[in-house]
DNA sequence: TGCTCTTTGTGACTTTCATCACCTGATAAA
DNA sequence: TTTATCAGGTGATGAAAGTCACAAAGAGCA
């Protein structure tokens, strides 16, 4: 449902008239768990924003092997969506709905317009920007400086802020995030069991 | 020196009246080869755009290791600086000057202004953005999906053809960027110049 | 010419992690 | 209830790359 009060919720500090252009000229799409929203390559023909649900965005290489990078929640945009757009350019990324999403699509077209009009359009664009920008610059800190156990904690912390204790995940989707094989996820899960940082169980990681 | 021509050679495109207020507001700054431009958490103060020669970008972990991300050349701009300053944001990188360097610093004020004003420097700040977005995410997937010696590979051809053929550099240095050691780097480079790839001699690489 | 510093070469060893093979136990479908 | 499928456990092995120790060669300079 496409409501005022879900867009101020998700989106709050805009300018009211921003608010009525979101209305009239966004569409708003579901999108279910699991269907992928933006794949590589992929022509980018207008702006997304989340209204609700979580989204997983990813790199992936010929092979298929993919490389996870950061999550899309409620009130975030995709970035590359806004940039890209801009010249009709072509995806860099993967996009995956995690869980049930809402999104908000708002013609190209009314991008550089809003840009003129709206300072608070103007800041969200670059904020959104600047902070998927840091997300990768942690990815690439992670992979160049750190070991897989110390990266192997940090992206079960952060993904259970995000989804909730315990995480309810397998291994070997893990591994595929982290680039990893399910082998050394499993050695690290219990490792990291012993000294107790959190409990595996099947499907289910309690981290404590 | 800065001059009208200068800045239409490096940054074409623009509007006539932002040509004008570039030449107005903007200080021009010569750095000496190796001075740093930009250091890890410094505030941002201005916009940053690159006249002459070559500036380093990397990222550094707490130990002082560092990890090259990519270079900016004359007509390219520090994106970062352009989106972090809008918030007053603190840098995530470092900055340094290869070879000396002349760069136009604009005070953050017209930043706001310009974004209304001209579509061009909407544009400009964008693909920008945009462009390093991507520099980045090659960069993930360097060290995400390949290994040393395809890295390396890489690393002499994007150099090279910034710097020149023979490229002069020690192996203790491409071992910083890649966040590698030098006896690796000097042994991957042997096995290159026997597949003859390249020429090695102390401090230059003949690429073939 | 000799001395020093920087750069590079090289063998031995270690660590991290991927891969393989195969097993166990849980869950669900027939 | 039986069987198939999926999640996870485990040892053996190997490859990539980092580390250590030391040698050698070139460059600069006193």
């Amino acid at each position: 449902m496409i409501s005022r009060e879900n867009i101020e919720k998700h989106f709050p500090g805009l300018e009211e008239g921003l608010y009525e252009e979101l209305l009239q000229q966004g569409e708003m799409v579901h999108v279910k768990a699991g269907e992928t929203l933006l794949r590589f390559g992929e022509t980018i023909r207008s702006i997304i924003l989340i209204t609700g649900g979580l989204v997983k965005l990813y790199r992936a290489d010929e092979h298929g092997t993919e490389f996870f990078l950061y999550n899309l929640e409620a009130g975030q945009a995709c970035s590359l969506s806004m940039v890209c757009a801009v010249q009709h350019e072509r995806s860099e990324l993967m996009a995956l709905a995690l869980t049930d999403t809402d999104i908000l699509k708002v013609p190209l077209s009314s991008m550089e317009s809003w840009m003129k009009v709206y300072p608070s359009w103007y800041r969200f664009v670059l904020t959104s920007y600047r902070e998927r920008f840091e997300e990768v610059l942690r990815t690439v800190d992670a992979i160049a400086f750190r070991q897989m156990d110390d990266r192997l904690e940090d992206y079960l912390r952060r993904q259970i802020e995000l989804l909730g204790n315990p995480l309810r995940i397998t291994h070997q989707d893990i591994a595929r995030d982290l680039n990893s094989s399910r082998e050394v996820i499993s050695r690290l899960l219990k490792k990291m069991e012993e000294k107790d940082i959190l409990h595996v169980e099947r499907q289910a990681i309690y981290l404590h």
